[in-house]
DNA sequence: AACAGATTCAACCGCATTCCA
DNA sequence: CTGGAATGCGGTTGAATCTGT
């Protein structure tokens, strides 16, 4: 179509940072075309969001934001984005190179067998997993999907529940058939569920969730759990995300 | 100095989600 | 409700650079 692909030019980097400041980035499709670039929208949003925005800090990552990011990708898996907004300055496509370049290293071969079995913890796994009214479960989409899937997907949810680490074997995974699985997963997921709620329920919790600043807490969130989550939307993922987080603190702070 | 293999990281690709008519 | 466009995300690629022989 004409476009240019590769590498930016410096020449390109200041008509794009020149068009931005100028007139911002509300349709990056057009963008290219009105600031006279030869590149798509996409190509331009991900040079900006990567590389040219201002707020976007240089440099190697400091020992505090990889300890950071390995804390944040043992709870969190592969969700760079997620990861990146606990790191200002820092983009997810910086945090997923330096992870595989440097951390997944660091954290030795057991994590890092993990991350790769971890694959795609895909987010639409993560709100397609609403509670059906009548069984708890959305147990089609469960049993529709691989066993790889359905553990990665699981394990992204709950990376850092006890129940977790309930761990389901390499082996295990790959002799069971499907159906069993789903329902082993179905189990785990209940449980896990129960578990991460239990946890929002308590007063501890939501002492935490307050001076976390997590804002704001959907009304509903304690009281009616199950509600709640068969209407979740993505609003409340960071609500939701921070329980998740808080909870695996809790637990640790329990074993300790 | 020359080469091969390893490493790094910017950019691309495909897919899911969100938005809107 | 539906379908197409726009956006965002994570996995992958490949050229540039580094390192070891």
């Amino acid at each position: 179509m004409g476009l240019k692909r590769g590498p930016w030019t410096t020449e390109e980097d200041q008509i794009l940072v020149g068009y931005i400041n100028r007139y911002g980035h509300a349709n990056w499709r057009a963008l290219p075309k009105q600031a006279g670039l030869l590149r798509c929208g996409k190509s331009c949003r991900l040079r900006w969001m990567n590389y040219l925005r201002p707020d976007i800090k240089r440099g190697n990552l400091t020992k505090e934001e990889e300890d950071s990011i390995i804390r944040l990708h043992e709870r969190l898996g592969n969700r760079w984005s997620a990861i990146a907004a606990k790191l200002p300055g820092r983009t997810d496509n910086e945090i997923k190179n330096v992870w595989h370049t440097h951390l997944k290293k660091l954290v030795g071969p057991n994590m890092a067998s993990k991350d790769s079995q971890r694959k795609t913890p895909h987010r639409s796994m993560v709100k397609k997993k609403k509670v059906s009214p009548e069984t708890g479960h959305d147990t089609a989409k469960l049993v529709s999907v691989s066993p790889e899937q359905s553990y990665s997907d699981f394990s992204s949810c709950a990376t850092d529940s006890s129940t977790a680490s309930a761990e389901i074997s390499d082996s295990a995974v790959g002799a069971k058939d499907e159906t069993c699985l789903a329902e082993e997963l179905r189990d785990i997921d209940e449980k896990f569920w129960l578990e991460t709620l239990a946890m929002a329920d308590s007063a501890a919790s939501m002492d935490i969730i307050t001076t976390l600043e997590i804002s704001p807490p959907p009304a509903a969130a304690v009281t009616d759990h199950f509600n709640l989550l068969s209407s979740s939307n993505g609003d409340d993922m960071d609500f939701w995300m921070e329980i998740f987080m808080r909870s695996g603190d809790l637990q640790e702070l329990s074993q300790i």
